[in-house]
DNA sequence: TTCTCCGTAATGTTCCCGCAATGTTGAAGC
DNA sequence: GCTTCAACATTGCGGGAACATTACGGAGAA
């Protein structure tokens, strides 16, 4: 069967290291970093499934795609929630199972996210959300919404305009210097936070923040 | 045949929107993020499969599993090389179905493994099911879910708004402040129970969990 | 029935934010 | 240098919006 298989994948270009035993099977994915894992339920020395919550718990992540001839509801279950990522019956179309694993590998490895960061401060865009040394940093809106502007352009800067912009929506008319008002106050927190960051003032333009000297 | 399932999935304290032509399924996907997709590929305005690509072309990367009475071969194969991450042929045993979900769930979560521990807390997140200490703890659904996207997403904000999509379907209109009602029952909770977490508020933007100090 | 949960609404509380008063800085001109 | 003025900084305050809390009644499950 394995040699069969072996041979069908390798027509789609597909590299295998076939091994027969538990024992085999830790030792390979302990060696080397496969893209996915075929795992079958027989092996020469025990169940096979028993071996995904040990390589789990290797930080082994690769996804694993169980062929068993087992084709029951409970084996299935048990396997995808031992931390299997999908499961095929035997007999199988060889077809489906390249289906298959192209789409375990297709699925990304990391939730891509723009996090700014400046000095100790970091900046995720998409929550809207400050850290400080990884520790999330609690603000009031409109002084978040300040830093927010300010990291968003990284030590360029960003004018008095622009910035007014940030913070209010055009609907509301502000007549008097809140603004100032926010940025002194921000400009406080991250003085006692001694975050690492200065919010600098060019006189007539605007402002812009930089890593502390 | 969906309703029977939204109940099946509602046991689990899985929040489902149903949607059952492609053009509601496209605007849905756009307004909201979900955590998983199940498509049926017969619905009433087109083939469903069509969607795959429509919605991966547009940023949407939700795990996709496809529900289809057409169990071939050549049709799974072509769903999951559209994009889908899973594929199940009717009839099917909702058990595997929720299995299934567990396992394309898992991997964005979290990396090493499912349990989100905060504190004295710790969260299944593949089973929604919370424990203080190793003993379960038996939450009302709704604050459930609450603890859950607080949880997920462990001490980072969590939108008002997203909170409030995680614990509500979108064909149920909330005219009150039952979500605010949900935090504060929980909150009071957690502190009876000593979980030595809190739930902060940060004003105009949403709710955050963290250690008390 | 009885019990739990949930949405609603009334009521209480917090704290953000715009405002303004006052202080400080810095560039320009002599 | 000194003066002057405008731009900016800082801080307290009051109103009000956002949030918290709790009781109540209906609905559904045991």
């Amino acid at each position: 069967m394995a040699s069969a298989l072996s041979d069908a994948l390798a027509k789609h270009n597909i590299v295998i290291d076939h091994v027969t035993s538990m024992a085999d099977a830790r030792e390979a994915a302990d060696m080397r970093s496969y893209d996915a894992i075929l795992l079958d339920r027989q092996l020469t020395d025990g169940e096979g499934l028993k071996l995904i919550p040990e390589l789990r718990a290797g930080n082994i992540d690769s996804p694993i795609i169980v062929l068993t001839a087992h084709n029951d509801h409970e084996g299935r279950i048990r396997g995808l929630d031992l931390g299997a990522d999908d499961y095929m019956g035997k007999p199988f179309v060889v077809e489906e199972l390249i289906a298959r694993l192209r789409a375990v590998l297709r699925r990304p490895t990391l939730l891509s996210s723009d996090v700014i960061s400046v000095g100790r401060l970091a900046f995720d865009a998409s929550h809207m959300e400050p850290s400080l040394d990884g520790k999330p940093l609690i603000l009031p809106r409109r002084e978040l919404l300040v830093l927010a502007a300010l990291m968003k352009r990284n030590g360029r800067t960003v004018t008095r305009e622009a910035l007014a912009n940030a913070v209010y929506s055009f609907d509301v008319e502000i007549q008097s210097n809140s603004l100032d008002a926010h940025v002194s106050r921000l400009r406080k927190k991250l003085m006692n936070l001694n975050a690492g960051v200065a919010i600098h003032t060019i006189r007539g333009i605007g402002y812009l923040l930089k890593v502390a000297e």
